[in-house]
DNA sequence: TTGAAAGCGCTAACAT
DNA sequence: ATGTTAGCGCTTTCAA
């Protein structure tokens, strides 16, 4: 840590500017000889210095609420080979879906890094926004702040996504159809709600108060919702469990309850589960993008990190496909008697 | 951006030093004044600029080969978790399992790390013993190197974890046996290959060496393997595999052939698999330990860097514990025959 | 307790 | 093409 462009310049018998052209991919004169004072001494640039100068980090900051969620881990694999080419460093940290502890790391990140990916973890905007203010361009991943204008995002179409599971479960012929909802308070949670509960209603479905759930995105919640839709005296026979974890939750607790999926209760959930296509059945789901998001979003910070883009800010949703595999079928009522809404055949 | 300690240190009407010492923790007369001022200015210190000054960054460098494989994810949320009271920021990197790749990206970290949490992508040591020789303290994670005595290192205990799964296997009266192993260049797959072996001689099993695969820790490669075993003639009644990502990509080809888990073959993998539960059946497992390993990991270094440490390099070694779930059942002759080596009853 | 001043290692005018 | 020089924003002696 200690031998610095000096003493390459004493060794290499230029001036340190040389050295420092040399360093920064101009052609010098002394090229040859200054190649070896590295060599010989050991030399490696003081990144730190060079920030300080430049006053740019070439890092930037990632802000997930958990990297243990295989969802967010593949984002910031996206992230991080999307900006490889930049060569930007990640900076990783993880909120635990605390406010207070996105503050906290937000305030750590300062003058740390040149551009930030957040996963907001409330959607209130004042730390972000005083970052931004300070010139550190913002970028959030999937998942919106209060005010939409702020800054650039990108979003999987939660609307579109969780209407599509809904019309597909109703086409199939189910009337009694439970939901287990993330957070209410923010994006895709409130969303994936909202537009379920919609499209339940446009198609007529009747909307039982005791067949919705709200947990927190995470496995118990799942397991504590399922378990209690599978108590009721008349369960659903469908659900749709709106993100990974908590539809982990929720086949434990089917399967605990000796509920077969999909005879006795279909099953669509939201984002990708990793070793899917292991379980038994295969399970449709809604994908998450979460290695495109990751990705995009890399995209979008480094054109402006580079200056490239508009002035306006961004809104980027990629499309939410809905995966048909094995964990829906019509239900029992429709297969048995033969009812009118059988439109698909039982595969 | 732009607001600096000196901006403080007028509006408050002290002098820069007075503010700086302010700002680390030491009781100052005008402090009132300087809490406004910052108010005020909306001042947040630069951490590049007392990088430099302090020749600390409070930063780690945690280089792993991949994010997304969930076993590094939860190493690496391992390490957060235990680093966050120290205040320690995380740098992350992916190798790819690349050595080139690994060489570039610690250059990067060169400077911007106070330490380093790594799993090499190599045997070699060259770039990461510049990095000590740089004072910058190197902790290595689930793998070692040629040599080592360099550097402190946890590790799960490969090759008693390995021993316990062909033990368990040759016990329900298994006597073909099949192994994918993972790159025999590096520790983990090189450890866990030669106990395994090892372990079935000692047990007097005939090794048939079509019975033996050399993967690469991938999902594809555990695949290929698992195929060319079902199509053997004779193929084993057991399968050991020694990581996650190969045991995905094994259980999708024995399921494809439709050879049942245990019925036809037994199975036993290195690795939580972190849905592992919900597979039907329950995959009897060797844990690897992740979480524990980063964390402890990330508590070795604190420790030097707190200069708490021994001079001496230690080496951590966490139990690796069997978890006996469905997946394994004696062997059919065994069954039908009543073999003399069933000393087991299928569960 | 405080202020003045030096300097961490680098880059970028500016001058040669 | 190269050297000289002045900082980037902070911490920390040293004196007062």
């Amino acid at each position: 840590m200690s031998t610095t462009i000096d003493d390459v310049a004493r060794v290499a018998g230029v001036s340190r500017a040389t050295v420092s052209r040399f360093l920064n991919g101009r052609r010098v004169r002394a090229g040859a000889a200054i190649e070896a004072a590295i060599a010989e001494t050991g030399f490696s640039l003081n990144h730190t210095a060079r920030s300080l100068k430049s006053g740019e980090t070439r890092s930037i900051g990632v802000v997930v609420p958990d990297v243990s969620n295989p969802f967010f881990a593949q984002a910031v694999r996206g992230i991080e080979v999307s900006s490889r080419d930049e060569s930007y460093n990640i900076f990783l940290c993880n909120t635990d879906e605390s406010a207070a502890r996105q503050d906290e790391v937000l305030g750590g990140l300062i003058g740390r890094v040149d551009a930030l990916i957040l996963v907001p973890a409330t959607e209130s905007a004042a730390v972000p926004r005083a970052l931004a203010a300070m010139g550190v361009p913002v970028v959030l991943l999937d998942r919106e702040l209060e005010e939409h204008d702020l800054f650039d995002s990108v979003l999987v179409d939660n609307e579109g996504g969780a209407e599509a599971a809904c019309r597909y479960l109703v086409q199939l012929g189910h009337r009694r159809i439970g939901l287990i909802s993330g957070p209410l308070t923010a994006t895709p949670g409130r969303t994936r709600h909202e537009s379920f509960l919609r499209t339940l209603r446009e198609e007529q479905v009747d909307v039982r108060p005791e067949y919705i759930h709200v947990g927190d995105f995470r496995e118990l919640s799942g397991y504590v919702a399922a378990k209690s839709l599978v108590s009721l005296s008349e369960p659903p026979t469908a659900v749709f469990v709106a993100n990974n974890l908590m539809a982990i939750g929720a086949l434990k607790a089917l399967r605990e309850s000796k509920v077969r999926v999909p005879e006795d209760m279909s099953f669509v959930s939201f984002d990708e589960l990793d070793i899917g296509d292991l379980l038994e059945p295969r399970l449709t789901t809604v994908s998450g993008r979460s290695v495109e998001q990751g990705a995009l979003a890399a995209r979008l910070l480094s054109e402006r990190l580079r200056g490239e883009a508009p002035v306006t800010v961004r809104r980027c949703v990629l499309e939410a496909q809905l995966s048909v595999r094995e964990s829906c079928c019509p239900p029992l009522s429709v297969i048995n008697e033969g009812g009118s809404n059988a439109r698909f055949d039982r595969r």
